[in-house]
DNA sequence: CTCGTTCATATGACAACGTCACATGAAGAG
DNA sequence: CTCTTCATGTGACGTTGTCATATGAACGAG
């Protein structure tokens, strides 16, 4: 029941979800490597048994954020019961939420995986194409959904990271992140031709 | 010539811009309080004279970026050759230039000052508002700017950020930043009322 | 069952880092 | 000239990522 490759896997599992608490909780200075190996129940190098170094385990802690976003997004597309732009909303919505949720794990996931992680990069991917699925389905046949969902991807990007940085303060901006992506689904989507 | 006031003065701008360089050239690991010091040609703690420690010295190096790209704005407010929209399109394609020839400067200057500096905190409030002054001119009197200029500041900025951190790939989403930063424009500046 | 191998994990150690306490030496005031 | 002030240099400490090595238990062969 414990053999040597179920358990290395579990410690594997262990040390990426420890990894994803500490960040979550305490930012990127809280996740070092002997807090991780405390947390999983190992001690402060066994993580070099599973990653080359810090940078691999956290690509893969990026993955398995990535990952999650993807399955939210499969639900999406898996319910008839939406209209194409009523997914997009809430697409586009659930990224807010993790971003703004989750501030340390979302700027994880944005900072350059560089092909340091095939898992991580493969994992982006999958969810970008999937969000280009959504995107398309607003759009219907009329021209090509990837310009326009980048804009919508990038721009939503920018909305949250300038509200989690402090920098989209109501005072400053007489507005919010909230108010912003209901302004940029408006204004991006409303006549769908792929390029003004 | 060399009164200890003026050297101090001296010191510390060749602090604040020895770590701008040292950022630049090889990345915020590159930036250790020893190689400042080395750079600058004082001893490693040097900076400890003139800053609280670390954080606010990249405070420094950051408000400093902000005060230069304000004053690019400053340069493009004053030059009455220009159209309004064509001010505007400028002043983004300045924020872009800055953000993608210096990735590194950029992600500084976007990373929570938090009231470390009361310097950089106001260094930023003083250049978003030259930029709002730039989106009201296009706008005329028809509305408040300020929800559509964070419209566009948010949205160029996530442009920039996603090109820097390798997620926006030609082959992935079909466009490059400067293409996104052209309909990005034309969709959100197209009819000039507040919001959709 | 027994023995030798393999491999995940634990421990010790090292260089580099931010930071502090203290020493030093020159600029400025009287 | 003397004393004070203050920017700077030096030594030291705790923490970090990482590696070399030791250990001990899970496997395959006999």
């Amino acid at each position: 029941m414990v053999s040597r490759v179920e358990s290395a896997a579990a410690t594997r599992r262990a040390l990426v979800d420890a990894a994803a608490e500490l960040l979550d909780e305490g930012g990127p200075d809280a996740v070092t490597l002997r807090a991780v190996g405390a947390r999983a129940g190992v001690s402060r190098s066994a993580p070099y048994g599973h990653f080359p170094d810090k940078d691999h385990l956290l690509a893969a802690v990026a993955a398995q954020n990535w990952d999650a976003v993807g399955e939210r997004l499969d639900e999406l597309i898996a319910d008839g019961r939406r209209s194409p732009s009523e997914r997009l909303e809430r697409a586009l919505a659930e990224l807010m939420a993790v971003g703004r949720g989750h501030p340390h794990a979302y700027a994880l996931m944005f900072t350059a995986p560089t092909a340091e992680h095939a898992d991580a990069v493969a994992a982006v991917s999958r969810t970008h194409d999937q969000f280009l699925a959504i995107v398309a389905d607003v759009l219907g046949d009329g021209g090509d959904a990837r310009p326009i969902g980048a804009l919508l991807m990038t721009s939503v990007h920018g909305i949250i990271t300038m509200a989690n940085s402090g920098h989209l303060t109501a005072e400053k901006w007489h507005t919010t992140a909230d108010e912003l992506l209901g302004t940029l689904i408006a204004r991006v989507t409303r006549t769908a031709g792929p390029a003004g």
